[in-house]
DNA sequence: CCCTATCTTGACTGCCGTCCAAGACGGACC
DNA sequence: GGTCCGTCTTGGACGGCAGTCAAGATAGGG
């Protein structure tokens, strides 16, 4: 039982820890980030952060909770926009993190804890993609293989960063299969954009 | 210029050492392969492999190198079968190396040699997606966009193997976009041309 | 004033990729 | 046959890494 409480100071600094190993890892990488340099960032002793996260996969967790909180939070203001462009938004909102989607990928076979993530992450992608496709009109039946070839290309996407055109295109083909322009009502037609 | 010649010897312990790296690369992973771990396997000193090689990622590229030869001639028998099930089959045939596919992405963006190789892999890829996509009918105006949903297709499903129904699914619906397979009810699209 | 829980740290271990300089082998040349 | 010199192999060492341990600092409660 906690007999003091500094509650805040202790959030503090745990927040600094995973606000530095957020930029190192998303610009550095994450093996090429040492221990030593999250300390050196911010400003703590090495084993400090032994104390706060059991080892350096716990402290990518803590990064990709961080990240990916943000990332609802900012989307949680554009669900009224039409479906291919909050798709189109989310890819280049977390486009910066394309590190971070290699080394949870390279890491899942060998953490456990990265694992789990990884799990959960695809479950609840898969889940906003599902309502997307469906109110684009995808028949059932189809359902689940396009929400898995929604997953993977936006992975794709963010593992592979390319110009706006070809993403602009790569999601309009994805969020309209087979070229055709006509929807269901309550997803307009877009004018296609760029040439 | 080499005075005395023993080729055979020679390319014979390169391949051994390659041979071990392979299978310890794709069963164990590359970074949790040491390189004694590769040198006992290939039954030489560990500084032997840095004759061979400069460095682990030159040794990563030989794998992959031999890899990838081995696969495009098993692909060379197939040509004449149809193109969803060819996809099919490279997808299968190529799944037991998804740690080299993470592990490539992994160090794509830390090791040159790495990411030309993965530059060339991709464009070799698009090459052959290409030919598939034309042949199936699919307008040029959306070619390069469906030719990068392919490659990013074929990377998730060697990224996250799944069961053998659900590939199916995917390449199917990859194969012929817009659904219009054999898929009797919801078939609101037609392809464009015959051929 | 001391006790105890919370927090921080320096010193250390073991493993890793890689380097270096010395050694072993075997044709080439006299 | 002895010497030389490229080709190939290796033991030993170095620096850097993640993670451990036990000692130290801090501050409220009794």
């Amino acid at each position: 039982m906690p007999r003091n409480r500094r509650p805040q100071n202790r959030e503090e600094k745990r927040d600094e820890i995973v606000a530095a190993a957020t930029e190192l890892f998303t610009g550095t990488g994450y093996d090429e980030t040492p221990m030593t340099a999250i300390a050196a960032a911010a400003g703590v002793a090495t084993n400090t952060i032994y104390w706060y996260f059991k080892d350096k996969d716990a402290l990518l967790v803590a990064v990709l909770d961080r990240v990916l909180a943000e990332a609802l939070a900012d989307a949680g203001t554009r669900t009224d926009e039409p479906w291919s462009d909050q798709l189109l938004w989310a890819v280049e909102r977390l486009e910066r993190y394309s590190r971070l989607v290699t080394v949870v990928h390279a890491r899942t076979a060998i953490s456990p804890v990265i694992d789990a993530w990884h799990a959960d992450f695809h479950r609840l992608a898969e889940d906003m993609l599902a309502g997307g496709f469906r109110s684009a009109g995808v028949p059932e039946e189809s359902l689940r293989a396009s929400i898995q070839i929604g997953v993977f290309v936006i992975e794709g996407l963010l593992l592979h960063p390319g110009s706006a055109e070809s993403r602009r295109e790569v999601i309009d083909l994805l969020a309209h299969p087979g070229g055709d322009r006509r929807h269901p009502p309550g997803d307009r037609t877009r004018t296609r954009s760029g040439g």
